[in-house]
DNA sequence: CTGAAAGCGCTTACAG
DNA sequence: CTGAAAGCGCTTACAG
């Protein structure tokens, strides 16, 4: 084969029917197993994929989509790329997505309304063929606004429990119910509980859980629970942890809602001498690499995440094969990992 | 709007131009603001922007990637996204092509080379404008063939010093040299080196660095020099220190080549009882977050991965836009980071 | 068993 | 100032 330095001429279907005398319509049957009914005879098929290989022919899946309407694409619409648990998630839906035959379109909206608006558009203008999304605070309207043009649409991690829209979700008050507990169980008296300030769903349910449970052991202490802003995450972990440290009675447990907070709680107790798991008990939410370089195992809130990518790849996927209606909101058991060795991811 | 269950019909601009008794030609100027020479009226422009937005019009990329043969598509492929390095490049990479208008998709090659063939395929009938990659080991053949084709491409991190392809890496041998070189002046005089038994350049390039400078101090020891194997790194980093911390006379410093490497180091230097930056000075590759939250700082080299992503997003980009035959291999210098407080990234 | 033709939604010379 | 037409590379009824 000789290189040319200029751009070789692309091969096309046409350029395989032309060589060989044929249409391209039976060119694109061979080439696409479409020939069930014995429609071309086993030798043209054979000189045919043979003709293709030769010339190393490459399909140019655009012009396939153009025509048949379908993509194979989605779009992955994440609020914050670098929070490992988001990138988990992202990792194994391409994971997924792939093994069905489709491409992931990875777009990052920084929990910002604005971003989020632009990407879908960005996306729907690349004819993605559905969603997978985690939506930021207030994008109700956006997501609204998808589910009523009828677009494949699968929302993680979190939902807006008011919206008629898919949704794979963990169960969010449940295992922050138990998980506080399980901190009583180990003699915990003066818990503190480190959330969000914010509209989320599903971290105002961790919040609650936490809470009642709390309340119901009769040892709720409003001082104990803090609120901390998204763009002062330091800052406010730092004062939050240093209040708590030196209330009256110190506290003895603290549970974190996600693992943003959980990071930087513990690098603040460290920085406050506090030896964690003896002086203080926690209770984290989300495996953390960073953990376990620590002498010690904190106990974790474990999501499957695993199973809630393949639960939305396979909602999605479903609605974009059947144009499936119905509503489905799947909520997935979390798992609490105590005390026993951390095990690898 | 009345809101159909069934799926919409989708607006064209074919659809604008009936609706507005023009050619489809002239919506086409005016919405892609080409009308420059006052081709089309003040007055009839506004209306098609009027009902281009009235009808939501979303224009098909595919279409006009297909029409133009471009896709403004760039294929990402990484050798493992779940380093945190690479995350970290990915995400850098993805975010300066959306500033200058192209989509990314990235692939996964678990450094295993049938998955970066099998990706490349797909994404050359995804019909991208280019590539950047960070090839697994033995992936010379592969790479040639897209720079034989003349597809735009550009190797990041890694490359193959025999290839022409251009390319954009750290200094990996002088840096290294420096790092090394930071520990003797610490007072280190038993230095171990743990890298990997492979075939890559860069890592190659940085462990011939260190072994450089301990042989230039008089103080080199092939003892305390081990290779690990990538799919069983756990256990060869935890022989591997095991041996260095029982040997006569025990190691009282460490050089990691990557991330990866330093990670399983060092929890494997916990698991002895070792105090770090006590009992052995430490060297690593790469910022990591897990580091944060131990109670003392570790020493590290700092990739200039933002650079690194700029850099090869532009290089890549006048490739497609030229067509640029140039050889470019661009060698950045990474930096040492030392005993201060480590920043927050 | 196979081919001719239409059409997916665009852009871009060309003609007026 | 604007339109008609061709064509990017496919797939899919339809006709034979």
């Amino acid at each position: 084969m000789i290189q040319l330095k200029e751009k070789m001429k692309k091969i096309s279907l046409k350029t395989i029917a032309n060589e060989l005398g044929v249409s391209s319509a039976t060119v694109s049957l061979v080439l696409n197993g479409k020939d069930k009914n014995g429609r071309v005879s086993k030798e043209l098929s054979r000189k045919i994929l043979d003709k293709a290989a030769e010339l190393n022919y490459v399909p140019n899946t655009l012009a396939k989509s153009l025509k048949v309407g379908k993509s194979r694409t989605i779009g992955l619409i994440i609020a914050d790329i670098s929070n490992l648990f988001f990138g988990a998630l992202a990792l194994h839906i391409q994971s997924f997505a792939q093994q069905k035959g489709y491409t992931v379109i990875i777009g990052n909206t920084n929990e910002k309304l604005n971003e989020m608006e632009h990407i879908i558009n960005f996306l729907l203008a690349r004819q993605v063929d559905g969603f997978i999304i985690t939506p930021t605070e207030k994008s109700q309207n956006l997501i609204n606004k998808l589910t009523v043009s009828n677009i494949p649409l699968v929302l993680v991690d979190r939902t807006f429990p008011e919206l008629k829209v898919n949704s794979v979700t963990i169960n969010n008050y449940e295992i922050s119910y138990k998980a506080t507990e399980e901190l009583i169980k180990k003699g915990c008296r003066n818990i503190g509980v480190i959330s969000y300030k914010q509209d989320h769903f599903h971290v105002n349910e961790r919040k609650r859980g936490a809470v009642e449970a709390l309340k119901n052991s009769g040892i709720f202490n409003p001082n104990y629970i803090a609120e901390v802003r998204y763009d002062f995450l330091k800052e406010d972990v730092s004062a939050a942890i240093e209040k708590m440290v030196n209330e009256n009675i110190r506290i003895d447990g603290i549970f974190f809602t996600t693992n943003s907070i959980s990071i930087n709680g513990v690098k603040s107790l460290i920085n406050n001498n506090i030896i964690i798991q003896k002086d203080i008990q926690l209770m984290c939410f989300d495996e953390n690499d960073a953990f376990y370089i620590l002498p010690y195992t904190i106990p974790f809130i474990k999501q499957p995440i695993k199973e809630m990518a393949e639960k939305a790849i396979d909602l999605l996927i479903e609605q974009i094969d059947d144009n499936n209606n119905e509503l489905i909101k799947v909520i997935q058991d979390a798992e609490l990992v105590t005390n026993e060795k951390i095990v690898d991811q």
